[in-house]
DNA sequence: GAAAGCATTATGTATGCACATAATCGAGTC
DNA sequence: GACTCGATTATGTGCATACATAATGCTTTC
């Protein structure tokens, strides 16, 4: 499938010239009408094999200057964001999800800074633990937004996680997400039956509804648990 | 910006709709043709809309059967891979680089295995380390397959680090990131002047040339990086 | 009743054309 | 020289049309 004559074909043989190096990092390549002409088809097609080439990152297009090669092609890796029981039952394993425990209060500022919040924002804050086969998985430690989502404020949160319970209930927009490596604390440890400062890969997702901040959640996973995913390019 | 005969605003249009849970997930939605109708625009238009939305995991799409909402919308967030040097300078801090070992060595198994090497490949083993403002940011331990990059047998790598010198050098084709939270070892905590099982932000990096591997790569970060990025949804 | 084959249908893609839009360049003006 | 303003140019997008392709379902055949 390497005809130039669609758009997966104009695609690689681009990427070939820019592997190859007949068109190095920061070049101007031609454009899309001399293109079109050179590899027989239209100037649609040429377009659409930029436009996606661009989209990942290979090259930089502005109207009127042209397109170029990226001088440092930035990889770009996609991550899924699985709903832990889907992740879990797909791999195989029996789910089971415990509320820990369920409050309402004003956020600590931390987290109120994350949300974009004032601090006396009345909020829902739960804990809750998914196991997989039995065994800690994941510790959640969520803040839902209560003037953004007041129906949260008597729904059971006993049986259904509360991630799944607002991806139902919410329209969701838009989110953050920030990684990291974190020692495990004393109220980890219980729930999670590990030594103090033992190694967790941190997830802290923030998500915002249309208009206003939605929820908090920091997802404590246990050791060893990697985070995999194809780089594009 | 809403009108419906822009893709953009098509797109808001279907968005909207599915927030709204005027389609509810797991819903067939119209075929294109009735949307291009209803939206008075053409079919094409309303395709690119649809089209995107199924590459940011809203919608599935299946020829014949058509388009409905995804069951459980997989959010996705896109990290981007900075090149050390940009992305410490980026911060306005000064970038320093120091090369810290460098042998030729067949890999260990667990390297081979990553990369799908034989593990009698020779290959050339390098560890580094990458300062910002003189602090020590982020230790690289590289393996590079020699027989798909010879030159690097005798290339010099005490200046420019091996990321950078790779990426002018050998057409990259595709690769895969795993993310894990790691306790400092021995060597690492000597590195980075940290205290033996500091937990540390850890990234693996194996990366493919068109037909052979190439490199294999371990990033320990400082305690307290984080990785952000926004959620496409 | 099962297998093979054909019609149907919705998405996928290519094309030629037109016009919109952003960025750049150069001519003209003060 | 600096500034304004239009001409130019490359990308961005929309449209109508045509045909390709995959999946489904119905019909025929044995």
């Amino acid at each position: 499938m390497s005809d130039t004559n669609t758009w997966q074909g104009v695609q690689d043989e681009v990427r070939r010239r820019i592997r190859s190096r007949q068109w190095k990092p920061g070049d101007l390549i031609p454009n899309e009408a001399d293109l079109a002409t050179e590899f027989g088809c239209a100037r649609t097609t040429v377009n659409r094999a930029l436009r996606e080439l661009a989209g990942s990152g290979l090259v930089e297009r502005r109207r009127k200057s042209g397109t170029r090669v990226a001088l440092h092609p930035v990889g770009k890796a996609v991550i899924e964001i699985p709903v832990i029981r889907q992740d879990i039952e797909g791999s195989g394993q029996r789910y089971d999800y415990a509320l820990l425990s369920h409050t309402i209060t004003p956020p600590p500022p931390r987290i109120a800074y994350a949300l974009g919040l004032g601090d006396a924002t009345r909020s829902l804050h739960l804990t809750a633990i998914h196991l997989a086969d039995g065994a800690p998985y994941v510790l959640e430690d969520r803040w839902i937004n209560l003037s953004a989502v007041p129906q949260a404020e008597h729904h059971d949160f006993t049986r259904k996680s509360a991630n799944e319970w607002l991806l139902e209930t919410v329209p969701v927009a838009r989110g953050e997400l920030a990684i990291s490596a974190q020692p495990c604390g004393a109220e980890e440890a219980r729930a999670l039956d590990l030594a103090v400062g033992t190694p967790l890969l941190t997830l802290e997702r923030s998500t915002w509804g249309p208009d206003a901040p939605v929820t908090f959640v920091r997802l404590w996973h246990m050791p060893g648990h990697r985070i995999v995913s194809p780089i594009a390019g």
